[in-house]
DNA sequence: TTTATTATTTAGAATCATTCTTAACTGGTA
DNA sequence: TACCAGTTAAGAATGATTCTAAATAATAAA
């Protein structure tokens, strides 16, 4: 079977570049961690107990390639920092996220959910959609009273 | 009639805060430039043509204090620099924009067009929205081929 | 008014994320 | 072997933002 970082390594061949054992070992935090929303700093940090001679510079190469690539989505939540988000296998549009203001939570919506809007914004705004980001701010099921009834799981 | 520039000052005392010189200046550069999405810099280089004396931190101040209260919204399209947009009045969510791949312009959806959506991730991820971040990226109408129609007015 | 208190500002230093520069290293190729 | 393009590590450089300290202005108490 073909395994996510063999499609991955495609996807840079395709691309005419390598997967280095550096880029190798960034893919593999990646996918160990795929729920998380990793700064360049978390992601050096992790990949450095698996391949502790790699470089901070080499990180950010990598994470700058593989969102070139479409194979991350850089994203940024308003703290400092630029955060990686592996984007789900063969999506065409990134996915949605809920950022709590009580706990500050990240969760994802992998539904698409805008069809009905960007067709209207296709439309009236003459605006040729490639990709968009979309992300809500508010307090998460975890923290507000009515009840701890964790959402169903994404379709 | 009381001029939107009273109605700010307004909010800034009901939170107890002052309108000094240096923080109305800023502000006029703000209602100056609405359509514009001005980095704190940007802010800065214009505000010192009225008010010479001002300090590149006083402006990051008073860009963090309208924030806090909603006035502005500060934003990030992905290069370095936080964005500052004042905010419609009396708008209860941040408005959306389209950012052209092409060109780099930012134009502005002022309507919701997310209330379905939103209704849609309150109820099925048991999430209390309080605000939100849309935006698109794509080509813009002066941009792509399908003749240079200029979308209708927002409503 | 005088004095004390607090809020606000400026200038510049400090910090922090990110990018750049350079020299070294790799694997492939003539 | 000698050459070349791609990649890397290390650290310097950059650029945005925040912090610090001292000065100033506004406000409240005496
Ligand atoms: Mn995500
Ligand atoms: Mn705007
Ligand atoms: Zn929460
Ligand atoms: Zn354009």
């Amino acid at each position: 079977m073909e395994t996510r970082i063999d499609r991955i390594k495609k996807q840079l061949h395709a691309a005419s570049y390598k997967l280095t054992p550096q880029r190798e070992a960034t893919v593999r935090i990646l996918l160990d961690h795929e729920e998380d929303h990793l700064s360049a700093e978390d992601v050096y940090l992790l990949v450095k107990d698996i391949a502790p001679e790699i470089g901070l510079a080499t990180v950010y190469r990598t994470l700058e390639l593989l969102t070139e690539l479409k194979i991350v989505d850089k994203i940024n939540f308003g703290d400092g920092v630029s955060r990686y988000d592996l984007r789900q296998e063969g999506a065409a549009h990134f996915h949605h996220h809920l950022v709590c203001l009580e706990c500050g939570a990240v969760d994802e919506i992998q539904e698409d959910l805008l069809e009905d809007v960007e067709a209207v914004v296709e439309k009236r705004w003459n605006f040729q959609i490639k990709d968009h980001r979309l992300t809500f701010h508010g307090i998460c099921w975890r923290c507000h009273d009515s009840g701890p009834n964790k959402p169903e799981k994404d379709a």
